[in-house]
DNA sequence: ATATATTGTGAGCGCTCATTCAAAAAAATG
DNA sequence: CATTTTTTTGAATGAGCGCTCACAATATAT
């Protein structure tokens, strides 16, 4: 028989709530250093009922960790289409990244740890869904850039490599970040950023 | 009896040969899918002879990683050290990261997986040792830095913030290449880096 | 050559988990 | 309420692996 669409419904809630504590504990102790009793226990199942909501420990992993990035950068991409005028724009991809990294600091600990070397099926997919994901989100900053360049705002480089660039740029501030906590806000970085990415350091004499 | 002289290089010499092999299964693998056996056949010792060299897993693992860290910061400071003028020595900078991680790019990609989140005390301290080392070098970065700010070929910004923004840029170019392998070289990106970090993307109409 | 010291070996021990599954509990059905 | 179906449970299982240690091989000393 079907399964009727509240079981459905309860079910897709006690999945997100597993996936919600497993991600605490993932956040703190890297993927290896987890054990599926303490998910159990955190997310108030027993073991047996994990293996209902997901395939096995990596599968639960991957989970987690594809969706949650997804939901990144779909934030992110709305705000900016929200948005209107390149350096508007730009800028909105700098704060919607900041905000969500401060928002969920414990995912993105974990996420740039990058436990995820395992050569099987499960972690193999998971990398190439990483990737995929960073090449569509880099796509989607190269072609807001590329607007930037044909209205004369922007200088002629290669729109890709500006686009890793100014990624780069974001990312590395929030590494950092994260590793050296600070007193002072994320996001009361945006501003250096942005002025860096746009008009470098170099002091231009009058 | 205290060991000879002869014997003491001889154990030097065996311990880097482990080292060097198990850099490299590491950097395939990552540290939780390898095994002491893995590294015992491939550096030509026996399980046993391992922990003649070094006390358990981690530790050869941490050995390795933090040996070779050292190496990559000395290397870079001692070629900018050598390089006169501010411009030439934000070129040298980025161009001997470039070199290295292109003479180490296995490594690199370990060293970027960052598994060392177990909380034991030998990586905890490797943890600690990595994060002082990356604070020692970006003060060195910071140091070059503050002489551009004083003699007026840089814009008066933080130093702090001005290096990370380097070493962001440098990293974050390296992982890009290492992640998505390219046909150029990695050191071909060094002139746009250089040019970005001093003058940003902005299109100055004259 | 014999004795002594040093170094190398790898089978096996002990322990940690991911995973399973038989039985219990809960829910649905009539 | 009795019966069937679905879901939950956690002790038991077994695979994997770091590490030890009794023994072997080799080097050094006499």
């Amino acid at each position: 028989m079907e399964k009727s669409a509240r079981k459905k419904r309860e079910f897709k809630v006690r999945r997100a709530e597993i996936l919600d504590q497993a991600e605490k504990i993932f956040a703190l102790k890297g993927f290896y250093n987890v054990t599926m009793a303490e998910i159990a226990n955190a997310s108030g199942f027993s073991i047996g009922s994990l293996y209902q909501y997901f395939e096995g420990k990596e599968n639960l992993y991957s989970s987690m960790l594809s969706e949650k990035l997804n939901l990144m950068h779909e934030q992110v991409r709305e705000k900016v289409k929200a948005t209107s005028g390149i350096a508007e724009k730009i800028e909105m991809i700098i704060a919607a990244h900041f905000q969500f990294v401060e928002n969920n600091a414990d995912f993105c600990r974990l996420f740039i740890r990058g436990e995820n070397a395992a050569p099987s099926e499960v972690m193999t997919s998971l990398r190439q869904k990483i990737m995929d994901d960073y090449t569509q989100h880099l796509t989607f900053i190269e072609n807001e850039l590329k607007n930037g360049i044909k209205n004369g705002f922007l200088r002629p480089f290669l729109a890709r490599d500006m686009a890793s660039v100014l990624f780069g740029l974001i990312r590395f501030s929030a590494v950092d970040w994260m590793l050296f906590p600070s007193k002072t806000s994320l996001s009361s970085k945006k501003d250096f950023i942005l002025q860096v990415f746009l008009q470098g350091v170099q002091h231009n004499e009058k």
